[in-house]
DNA sequence: TTACATAACTAATACGAATTAGTAGCCATT
DNA sequence: AATGGCTACTAATTCGTATTAGTTATGTAA
């Protein structure tokens, strides 16, 4: 791990016969402090020659910030990835990034031993503001880093006062709820995610609230936890395939584990959306090519990394946001498997 | 975008009464330079108290490097992150790069204007080194700073010499094709990618081959190309049913074109495998519950991530590695769409 | 008792770019 | 002819850490 020699603005101030000045100002087209035009020319000449590329470490460290700002995914690692959402929210995150000169430094923590690198990272100035996503509250460790005034933007419902973009999956679960009523369903399975979390917890019972409020509470045997996998869903659905009379309804807490509900209905013959309708959520690309083709809630995810992105980076230049706490819609796509 | 005030070691060499020197010596645990252990505790105490953190640029810049591995997706940007492949890298490199104590930066290049950043993030010093997925050749970007000792890790077929973790698509394609044969089927259907490769292209040759050897060429009206999407195999798949006699069997060179070709399949009223059999590559999650199931080739790509980043940190640290291309071998999963 | 090693430090410098504080020369006022 | 203002630069300093080159005090061998 020797250094490795670069082209540095003393080489090309030798080279061009003027001070490290001169390159700093010519490189950097100041106009505050008076150059002559031919040197300018010069000197940028010179430095296109020798394939002069500023040392990203020496500026950051004169400058203050380092240009970087990060994607914190807090989730065990048997996980991250395995649903959509982070693959979307780093494509949208990474357009925006990118059209301000900053990179995207990823970072994957998956057990509490790891979180002081959320600090770290901040105070160290490898980056200069966070995107994080989270299940968790992290009050403890956030809360110091933004009264310190870090730029730190949640993917996740935070508490009041922080910043965040995110998804209303509340309304997206609701939407479920909405059409499953509107289909005539009042006797449905939930399939919803186990280990559950604050924020899995508040998607049931906005959907448990959404059929009490309708008339039909969800009696407790129609709520069988799965863990993210189709194989879950396969699962949960056997258990709930025993119950009688039959529910006429399933909602697959993620497509996932509704195309595993879809197999334990088939298996046990009987036909969808015919004797059992099929709802799922995340809107994935086989979705529309399941038998019969799913309906799901579409979360607009790439849109949330591109908002995320682009408040931090406001929030890094100083501007002031409109609103602390923006909330995207989820939509309904409505398929075969429930109508 | 101020600076903002950190705890530097001067602050600490103050409270503990000692010069600066003592407490880089101190906290760095080096032994070269003899320390009082009450001293080198009592530095650690005040570093502790203060809420040291280190200033990543002044290190990177006193050290040389900056112990940041990068990871360049080089694809346009409406496809990256549509396949499973870069999650799953990333998943790989991730776990690496953290035991090694390097974060990752990932930039995405999705037209050839931003090829500079190639060579900028290296010379720059923002990266150590780079692990580089791309369908493309990049010989006049990438010889340069190989030669310039930077080290670079493929994750395609690169030109010889250069360094590369590879998976054997060929490989797998063979196996595909082995077990159609094995299946009894002789005239079949294929529908790999467009726009086409090299890369690509090849793995179509390797298929076309391994029929060719078996006494059954495939004829040019076999091959309908689609675009990675299910659509796309679902219109390929609605030109090769017009085919008579019919071909026995359908290869798509991705899952998602698989169950595109399936449903294609199904709406002609043909049953699967009987009437046609499907063959798909990836084995996404879906691909076990799809009807039927679907059979498909894996391909180690968790895995690939893993070696790669552990190779490139080996060559970084400056250490030979036993062979400069490494390929992973794809596995067969049989299932019931062909069988 | 001088020389000499060793422990335990401090001072000074380097890393590369940005920036602040000069400086020299020239022209235009007054 | 002294003053001020401008242009076009240079010199010096700064950022925070690592490292090299001292320095001082103390103990030990000759």
């Amino acid at each position: 791990m020797k250094k490795r020699s670069s082209v540095t603005q003393k080489q090309i101030a030798e080279r061009a016969g003027v001070s490290q000045t001169v390159v700093s100002l010519a490189l950097n087209n100041s106009y505050e402090i008076a150059l002559n035009d031919e040197t300018r020319q010069r000197v940028v000449d010179v430095a296109t020659e020798l394939g002069y590329v500023p040392q990203a470490a020496a500026k950051a460290l004169v400058r203050g910030h380092s240009s970087n700002i990060g994607l914190i995914l807090i989730q065990p690692h048997y996980q991250v990835f395995r649903d959509p959402f982070i693959p979307n929210i780093i494509t949208g995150i990474s357009g925006v990034v990118r059209a301000h000169d900053y990179r995207l430094l990823v970072e994957h923590i998956d057990n509490v031993n790891q979180l002081h690198t959320i600090p770290n990272m901040l105070r160290g100035g490898e980056v200069d503001g966070l995107v994080l996503s989270t299940f968790d509250t992290l009050e403890s460790i956030i809360e110091p880093l933004t009264k310190d005034g870090y730029p730190i933007i949640f993917l996740d419902k935070p508490a009041k006062g922080h910043y965040a973009v995110t998804i209303d999956h509340e309304f997206g679960v609701r939407l479920a709820a909405s059409h499953l009523l509107a289909c005539g369903h009042q006797d449905v399975g939930v399939i919803p995610f186990s280990p559950a979390t604050p924020h899995t917890l508040r998607r049931l019972d906005a959907f448990k609230d959404a059929f009490a409020s309708a008339g039909c509470p969800i009696p407790e045997d129609r709520v069988r936890f799965g863990n993210y996998d189709p194989e879950s869903g396969y699962e949960a659905m056997k258990t709930l395939l025993q119950i009688r009379p039959l529910p006429s309804a399933v909602f697959g807490m993620n497509d996932l584990m509704a195309i595993g509900a879809m197999r334990a209905i088939h298996e046990a013959g009987l036909s969808i959306p015919q004797d059992i309708a099929v709802i799922g959520y995340d809107d994935m690309r086989f979705a529309p090519f399941t038998r019969p083709t799913l309906t799901t809630i579409r979360a607009p995810e790439v849109e949330q990394g591109q908002v995320a992105g682009d408040a931090l980076i406001k929030r890094i230049a100083g501007e002031a946001l409109a609103e602390r706490q923006i909330s995207l819609k989820p939509q309904l796509i409505i398929r075969e498997s429930c109508q």
